[in-house]
DNA sequence: TCCTACGATGGACGGAGTCCAAGTCAAGAA
DNA sequence: TTCTTGACTTGGACTCCGTCCATCGTAGGA
């Protein structure tokens, strides 16, 4: 029913997923095929992908999904810290399935493709007392920006 | 023709202004009232607005000015770079006047409150050659999150 | 003053995301 | 196994943000 393909990588690939799965049934969600799908979907990707392209994905193996299940789904796998939201151009949000992994997004302004990055150094600790206008400073997003190996050869 | 207030602080103002509408002239931009206003309306503010914030701010002084306009006159400043584009959520982009002072944003996860901050140190170098996979780093942005004194105090 | 190319207009359009009423079904109870 | 029920899904309408385009208007140089 779903066309899986097997493979070496396939078994670490599964645990994961079950994992994830696992994870999610432990906090009281219902278990339906879009969600399993949507989920499967982002846990495989190692791109920042658009909700399109997860409806996209889904669809393969689900036809009949609808965009308000995977704008649903997203966003409850964002609540629930699976999945983190990135919002790089101020065009289509991109989810991220990295979220338990710490890291920054180094983002190209030619073709819009977001690396993961992990800069060195405390970040937070780089804004002086002095500046934080006694705000509690929780976190920190970083996005660098430049152009892609490929888009910087385009340019000339 | 155009209803601009006189009071106290109004000298300091456009003499700023001037500067600002000497600049672009100096640039070659062909000066028209819809293009006067919406430079205006951006000069005066210390907060970071949204196109449409901008829209109905300069129909206040210019009813008939479109939206098309608007967004033309944004892009122009922004590509200009005495804008910038600022997207913090994944809604609308917001404009930031203080282009011409670098700066980054630290923004309040309860109110959305933004302000300007000046982190010390070069925060591109923070990113080691090898995280950076052949890209040309041009650029880096940063959003420091926290709790602004008030919210902080609201949540306990 | 006249010309003309640049800019403004406004309405249509498109992409991204949300909302909602009606139908479906996962999973616990019996 | 078969209910039962309320959480979930569907799809279409809708909103919001932004862009495009044909047409009209006008700033500023000749």
């Amino acid at each position: 029913m779903y066309p899986i393909k097997s493979g070496p990588d396939e078994r670490e690939e599964v645990d994961a997923m079950s994992d994830l799965l696992e994870r999610l049934r432990a906090r009281g969600w219902r278990m339906t095929s879009q969600r399993r799908v949507v989920a499967e979907v982002l846990d495989g990707q190692h791109v920042h992908v658009t909700a399109d392209e997860v409806l996209a994905a889904a669809a393969l193996r689900l036809p009949e999904i609808s965009r308000a299940t995977v704008y649903n789904t997203l966003g409850e796998l964002v609540s629930l810290g699976e999945v983190l939201e990135v919002s790089t151009d101020g065009r289509a949000k991109r989810y991220d399935p990295n979220a338990r992994n710490p890291h920054q997004h180094l983002v190209c302004g030619g073709c819009g493709t977001v690396r993961d990055v992990h800069p060195v150094g405390d970040l937070v600790a780089g804004l002086p007392e002095a500046e934080r206008y006694g705000f509690a400073v929780t976190g920190v997003e970083v996005t660098y920006r430049g152009l892609c190996p490929e888009c910087a050869a385009a340019a000339g």
